[in-house]
DNA sequence: AATTAAATATGATGGGCATCATGTTTGCGG
DNA sequence: CCGCAAACATGATGCCCATCATATTTAATT
């Protein structure tokens, strides 16, 4: 873990009104004065599959990615966080190794938060708890939809939902065949394709490495069962 | 909902050491007070997509079936609950409408726990929240290891995975190929020919519509990805 | 006990998509 | 600015598995 000695303001922070874990700003106040600020390089692992988590990350800028390398060699992204999202935190809450890799998709700067001291948080102000519980739901609600979504849709729906997806949350956001495929439960070679077809149909439009999305509701009826 | 006026001892519980609700003495104290139980017959539907959650209900008997259905009338299997499982939390927790249909598998009691008592409950108990919260991101990580194992897996390791997980959590239960397949994520055919599969190789036997496993570890091995 | 629906069991067929292969383009580091 | 690795792009191939079909057995209902 790469700290700084230097601690940036929670009280001019983006991530204030989007967090999860910032829910009043009693809680902002003691967060702050728990947290360490962590800087990671483009490409950085955060922290491993098997690692023991001793607290959780609370993305101020960047980006970062959740990922499970299966036995083959293949990497499926189960989460993207951005800013004000949290990283880290259901293995911490489990209570058991770390399932996932967790690395930074572009230079990301980190909120660090020990896990003791976020249990008293969590201890002293049940609104918080309930609070974040709220996001973990939400979370556990996209994972099974994700898993239906695999069976119920074509791989060029996904791949329509996938880039919906990602717009909608992280907008102006370069993304690699590879990182849509990743996300979206199937191959680059498919993506490729997808992407094609939607050109040709005119739903988007392929600007160097970046997706233009021209006609939305269009995309999304592709990506809809109906 | 189908609610009775005599009220279950939450003392002689089968629950009461396996239930995520159930943490303390002293929190089962306060969740007899206000429970209430409900008894569906086989088949019948706890709650139904769409709808909005007033409280939750905590399995004392029985077993439930999370699913949701799709456009084209198939379904798939969430979660399967049997004694001390919870159900329609996440809903809840998420304050949104219920995604998922609950039905009653077999004759089931259920305690009914409304949801302004609960919450009252975990602001005062913030152990039994965190307690619960584990239990939560345990189910997190089932869901997105189910996606994982939905693209690396082959089909008959899903099943092999699926009778072994099954067969763990609810012991001598009988289970239709239907609805194997739609825990597993497959269809009852391809459940049939993997079962087929399994008793030549000696792995299994069935009698009658009761899985038997006769080698555990060498079903392990069908469902693990080397 | 008779009737009917549901579940079991297997075979045949076809399509979606992963995989491999190959050429082109982009963009980064020296 | 150049070279090389990574990403893009598209074609060819094969196979897993969903789908459909059909016969048999089991279980439920009257």
């Amino acid at each position: 873990m790469t700290a700084t000695a230097k601690k940036d303001s929670c009280l001019t922070c983006d991530a204030k009104h989007t967090s999860a874990l910032c829910s009043s700003p009693d809680v902002l106040r003691i967060i702050y004065s728990i947290k360490v600020n962590c800087h990671y390089k483009a490409g950085q692992m955060i922290f491993q599959q098997g690692q023991e988590p001793l607290g959780l990350f609370a993305v101020q800028s960047g980006l970062v990615k959740l990922e499970v390398n299966s036995h083959d060699g293949h990497a499926h992204t189960l989460r993207i966080l951005g800013t004000g999202g949290v990283v880290g935190y259901r293995s911490l809450f489990a209570r058991e190794p770390y399932k996932a890799n967790a690395v930074a998709m572009e230079d990301t700067s980190l909120c660090y938060i020990p896990k003791t001291e976020l249990f008293q948080v969590f201890v002293e102000h049940p609104e918080a708890t309930l609070n974040f519980m709220q996001s973990i739901c939400k979370d556990l609600r996209s994972a099974e939809e994700k898993w239906v979504d695999q069976m119920d849709k074509e791989a060029s729906e996904r791949v329509a939902e996938a880039i919906l997806f990602l717009q909608d949350h992280f907008h102006d956001q370069k993304w690699t065949r590879k990182e849509i495929a990743q996300w979206a439960g199937t191959t680059p070679e498919t993506v490729m394709r997808a992407l094609s077809q939607f050109e040709k149909d005119g739903l988007i439009e392929q600007a160097g490495r970046r997706i233009i999305i021209l006609n939305r509701a269009g995309l999304h009826s592709k990506a809809a069962q109906i």
